[in-house]
DNA sequence: CGGTAGCTGATACTAAAGATCAAGGCGGTG
DNA sequence: CACCGCCTTGATCTTTAGTATCAGCTACCG
């Protein structure tokens, strides 16, 4: 199935690459963290190193087959790349991570880049945000 | 001088902290790590530790008297807060840090939180870029 | 099948940051 | 202006995220 995802990216099908991507793909648009995606596998018994699954994760990222977000907090969140890019909205009041994506702001950020000489590589936005109240 | 803004935040004036506030205030807008600063300190034949500096940089932020912010690697970085948000560019091939700020973007953002139901409490946006060239 | 290059898990290690605690300094009171 | 209490400090230990190392294992090509 999702072999092919690995072979293209040059990694051999190993059980572990295997386990941890079907595991991404199940948390969805849900972000995980390295630790998390270790205590599953050995909670469902696998016979992982912790090692393993933050190799396998940089490996993914240099790939291009999941993304990496350094939100606040010292941990790294993976999640599966879907292609299209977009931001995060985390509500500070119940950790719940939103995901949207809005062309205008795109844009204006190409635009400020290249006022100042830049061409965009990379961005981050992430607003945090708490329920409305009224 | 500034040891008002220390009182003010409900802390004794210390050598440790004033030393540490005056250098940020000489960094001027330019992002310093807490070993940055440590090692300048030690430089300049100061006693200081360490876990004095991490110490006294989370009171500042407590106190709303420096910004911290959470680039790509691992090490925080702080700068005064100068009261007027901004947000931050970063160029990937020399590392210089570009600020700048932008209503539209402000506002857009306050209309995606608003239309999911939510306030902004704050955001971060750093745009990762690299020189235009042609 | 069999060889080998690439992968794995255990473990040791590094770096950033926080916790602990005895000793010291700030600043209010007299 | 000297004293004393309490906040602060520096040294050190601990924690946590992530990387490096390395002997043994395994996928996959023939």
């Amino acid at each position: 199935m999702n072999d092919g995802n690995l072979r293209k990216a040059g990694l051999k099908v190993t059980q572990p690459r295997k386990r941890i991507l079907e595991l991404l793909d199940e948390a969805g648009n849900k972000h995980v963290t390295a630790d998390d995606i270790y205590r599953v596998l050995i909670q469902a018994g696998e016979d992982i190193g912790l090692a393993t699954v933050y190799r396998v994760l940089n490996q993914f990222e240099a790939a291009g087959l999941v993304v990496k977000h350094n939100f606040e907090g010292g941990q790294a969140y993976y999640e599966l790349d879907s292609g299209d890019h977009h931001d995060h909205m985390v509500c500070v009041e119940t950790g719940k991570v939103i995901e949207f994506s809005n062309a205008k702001i795109e844009k204006l950020q190409a635009d400020i880049a290249k006022e100042h000489g830049y061409d965009i590589e990379d961005h981050s936005l992430v607003i945090y945000v708490r329920p409305k109240q009224d």
